[in-house]
RNA sequence: GGGCGAAUAGCUCAGCGGUGAGAGCGCCUGCCUUACAAGCAGGAGGUCCUCCGUUCAAAUCGGGGUUCGCCCACCA
């Protein structure tokens, strides 16, 4: 063993191992413990977030699987819609061309081999986090079986109406040029202007001013709207006004609709029916035409020749010149509104009409929230996202699942041009069904990347074929994901779960945060703050980037990362290896593992640090039940350092040099057997170091990683248990109260003293000495003409409660002044604490409310303190006499 | 415009009604003690944001405020 931990080639090894044992397969008995993996879109390399995302996965898979429990995890990928297009057509503008130039087939082709490669890269990197998948059972999103799914879904979905052609206001990217779904476009405060513009009346009686941030879209007016009730305008509605634009020539009807809010700007809109959603609708009402002043490139179309081909902010600009010029520009104020971007490029998206495919979504989130209601799930964890995806479920608006775009599953419908109808079928029917012609052609839409991920959980297990796996595995147990995609993929899986088998596809909903950089700020390429996993991997290895994940998780809140954190956990899995060396490299050549030790061969400390462990493990149990990783993590972080190897290990290393080998063998069995509980228990959170300590036992039945975990046995006499915990107590502040007298009169740690002490127990006479580094005398009083003394609390819960006294040499008078000090200190605050606890008792007997177990622990409080305040007053006496 | 979350030691965070409020890092002091200097031992450091309330009892529960962060939203 090395000295230090030495991750990598360990990882290495380790890994292979696994997977030269088949560990990650389900092993088809025992309750059923699965999860989907939340599929890594196949854009590039995974960042720190799938990290995060992962290793929690793996922490509760492995968790089950000491168990006993028959845990599959199926790992896969996304194909990534509109992101892998963006990517693919920034590598081809870096090679001077355009996916037009290669023409959709081969485009798709150049896509399909890029996406290989990456998949593999992801596969790898997964890899090196220790994540326990099952590889044999990959799947892609883009896949045979996923495309079967994918097709089924939809036509099923067609034919019951849920699916349909829209013509409507959508939001539109003109980067992408392609229609996006609401979700995916993201709004961002923009400090834009809000202009006021003349609408002259046609017989030149007056005009109208109408305000708007887009000058440009006047192109497109159709009329102007006031609200019916405005008496401002009560004598226009029904008028006419003229478009302001100089060259152009057109009527606009003034009027009435309830949409118009008098209180914004001049109480006029202009309505622009192509290029604003609610002007789309005042003019479905007033039977209004729409006319299309930008095009899918965002640019003027070529119907206005003094304008055309210039980009919206051109156009606006040169709009914004010519009202001037034309003296129809009122005034121009600094605006600051929220603008939609597309999610994918970053851009300002266009509100477009548009002919596209759309589900209904309000049936679907019903049984999603009848699903709710009904206790049926999914349970949320932390419980406060359940009201956030009730309430987008409940304001929900129809999907618009059609994409212009060559990357993704074609939309599998086709038209008819002589009957003007859509039929959705698997594969091109050769006779229209509506009017038996053979004038059917494929749509050319594909569809949106998050439909195939809704079918997810359904698809993996080979929906909808009734597979061995979907019955077994189906609805999964747990999901876990990062809030950003509870909208476009949790609520959606739960959907069509329902939809499609009529069950919530998980249990539950592991939500947590995001990570951030130690200033607090969201991880982002332009920020240039990104952390790779695989850097973080090669400098602490994985084992350090889970734990410490696990160790600074906080349920729902985001998660700074810092170097800090990581060299934490690599010095604390570097004590493990290093407290596993010790026991290890004490082991006699003929020592047999896994012997049973009686009893009576356990000394109190042994028993002392298995009735830790024990209370240890219910403890993981409990908080694992919870999903609380930091609990767990630092609990045994806390347990393995602080007390297994700072004073377990410590006070047993004599014994492990002992002469008798009796006595060794008994030591290192009950180390070897503490040390193999606290390995399972870390396990889920630092695979590849506890695996391989597991490999240096001498008979490891099986790898670790599916070993059995069986909840330790305390020890059968609870009062020597009770005993052997106070004993501790006594112990330790035994050792930390000398170390200090030695420190405060200048002696050096290792520098032995002596010390004359009376009522010790007998099972102390020789731990204290040890690890205090002190010599006891003997003899019915102390062998100095001078002496001091300290007292320790031995059985603090005990009544009448007892202490240790210590007896010292007298030091230097210096010594006494700083200790008189401090005792004064001490008792100052003790004598605080008394008066508070008796003030609170007699408070106790006159309200009557407190009930009789809190008032025991504060008599027993009292009674301890009262008597080490006498205890302090003789010690302070002792300490006069000196001065 | 709605909704959510956070404020505790210099930094990052635990604790979430009843012992003297904790940890890691950083800082100070002393140690290369044959498992570990990625270590050991000792120490300093806190009006638990603020006000009001509930309670016998509040860092912890409720309300108002302040500051920061996030999500949702078609007011041009």
């Amino acid at each position: 063993m090395e000295k230090s931990y030495q991750p990598h080639p360990v990882e290495e090894e380790i890994y292979q191992k696994w997977e030269k044992e088949n560990a990650f397969s389900p092993s088809q008995k025992g309750k059923v413990f699965s999860i989907v993996i939340p599929p890594p879109n196949v854009t590039g390399i995974l960042h720190i977030g799938h990290a995060l995302n992962n290793s929690l996965q793996d922490i509760l898979i492995r968790f089950a699987r000491l168990q006993g429990k028959d845990t599959l995890w199926v790992p896969g990928t996304d194909h990534a819609g509109i992101a892998t297009q963006n990517v693919l057509e920034r590598i081809l503008m870096e090679e001077g061309k355009t996916r037009y130039m290669l023409g959709r087939e081969a485009f798709i082709q150049r896509t399909r081999e890029w996406t290989e490669k990456s998949r593999e890269q992801i596969v790898a990197q997964l890899k090196a986090m220790g994540v326990s998948c099952d590889w044999g059972k990959q799947a892609y999103t883009l896949d045979e079986v996923r495309t079967q799914a994918v097709k089924t879904a939809f036509i099923r979905l067609f034919n019951k109406g849920f699916i349909y052609r829209g013509h409507r206001i959508i939001h539109w990217c003109p980067r992408c040029t392609t229609a996006l779904s609401d979700i995916e476009v993201e709004h961002k405060e923009i400090h834009g202007k809000l202009y006021t513009v003349k609408y002259l009346e046609k017989k030149g009686r007056g005009f109208l001013c109408v305000a708007t941030t887009r000058p440009e879209t006047i192109l497109g007016d159709v009329a102007v709207a006031v609200h019916p009730s405005d008496e401002r305008y009560s004598t226009w509605v029904g008028r006419t006004v003229l478009l302001p634009i100089p060259g152009i020539h057109r009527e606009l009807p003034i009027i009435g609709d309830e949409a118009v809010d008098p209180e914004f700007g001049t109480g006029a809109l202009k309505i622009t029916p192509a290029h604003d959603p609610v002007d789309y609708e005042i003019s479905l009402r007033h039977h209004l035409p729409s006319i299309e002043a930008l095009n899918e490139h965002a640019r003027i179309s070529s119907d206005f020749p003094a304008y055309a081909g210039l980009d919206r902010f051109e156009a606006r600009e040169k709009v914004v010149d010519a009202l001037q010029q034309a003296g129809l520009l009122m005034k121009v104020e600094p605006y600051l509104h929220a603008v939609g971007h597309c999610q994918r490029c970053g851009i300002m998206v266009e509100p477009r009409l548009s002919r596209q495919w759309f589900l209904s979504m309000k049936p679907l989130a019903k049984k999603a929230l009848d699903a709710l209601d009904s206790g049926k799930g999914p349970a949320f964890i932390p419980p406060s996202w359940t009201k956030v995806y009730r309430r987008w479920l409940e304001e929900i608006r129809d999907w618009c699942i059609s994409r212009q775009l060559w990357w993704g599953h074609p939309i599998p419908a086709y038209f008819c041009s002589s009957c003007q109808q859509y039929t959705a079928a698997e594969s091109q029917p050769a006779r229209c069904p509506h009017c038996e012609a053979t004038s059917l052609t494929p749509d050319p839409d594909v569809l949106d990347t998050w439909f195939s991920s809704a079918l997810w959980p359904l698809s993996v297990f080979g929906w909808p074929k009734e597979t061995d796996d979907l019955k077994r595995y189906y609805p999964t147990s747990i999901l876990v994901t990062a809030f950003d995609i509870l909208f476009f993929w949790v609520a959606r899986m739960v959907m069509f779960g329902l939809e499609f088998t009529d069950s919530v596809p998980f249990k539950e909903v592991y939500i947590h945060g995001l990570i951030r950089d130690i200033q607090g700020r969201k991880m982002s390429k332009s920020a240039g703050n990104v952390v790779d996993p695989l850097e973080v991997i090669q400098e602490y290895g994985a084992d350090s980037l889970r734990f410490a994940f696990a160790y600074t998780i906080s349920e729902g809140q985001d998660i700074l990362l810092s170097e800090d954190k990581l060299e934490g956990a690599r010095r604390f899995l570097n004590k493990l290896w290093n407290a596993s060396r010790l026991i290890l490299l004490n082991l006699p050549p003929d020592f047999v593992d896994g012997q049973y030790i009686p009893q009576v061969e356990y000394e109190w400390i042994d028993r002392w640090i298995w009735t830790r462990l024990c209370q240890v493990s219910s403890e993981v149990q409990q908080k694992m039940a919870l999903y609380d990783f930091q609990g767990v993590t630092h609990l045994l972080y806390d347990f393995i350092w602080g007390e297994f190897c700072d004073w377990y290990l410590e006070a047993v290393k004599v014994r492990y040099y002992s002469s008798n080998p009796e006595k060794r063998r008994v030591v290192l069995h009950i180390s070897v057997k503490v040390l193999r509980y606290l390995l399972q228990l870390l396990h889920p959170f630092a695979p590849f170091i506890t695996e391989k300590i597991w490999t240096f036992f001498r008979d490891s039945p099986s790898s670790l990683i599916t070993s059995t975990w069986k909840h330790p046995e305390p020890l059968l006499d609870e009062q020597a248990n009770k005993r052997a915990l106070a004993l501790f107590q006594a112990f330790e502040e035994s050792v930390r109260a000398i170390r200090k007298f030695k420190k405060i009169t200048g002696r050096a740690v290792e520098e032995i003293i002596e010390v004359w002490q009376v009522s010790l127990p007998p099972e102390l006479l020789e731990l204290v000495p040890a690890l205090s580094k002190t010599t006891f005398l003997s003899g019915v009083s102390p062998p100095w003409p001078e002496t001091v003394h300290l007292t320790v609390r031995y059985d603090p819960v005990s009544a009448p409660p007892q202490f240790i006294r210590y007896y010292f040499e007298k030091p230097d008078r210096a010594v006494i002044e700083k200790r008189l000090e401090e005792k004064r200190k001490e008792m100052s605050l003790r004598d605080g604490r008394i008066q508070s606890l008796r003030d609170k008792l007699k408070e106790a007997e006159v309200s009557g409310k407190i009930p009789e177990d809190v008032k025991q622990k504060w008599r027993v409080k009292l009674q301890n303190e009262e008597t080490r305040k006498q205890l302090d007053e003789e010690e302070l006496i002792y300490l006069r006499q000196f001065l």
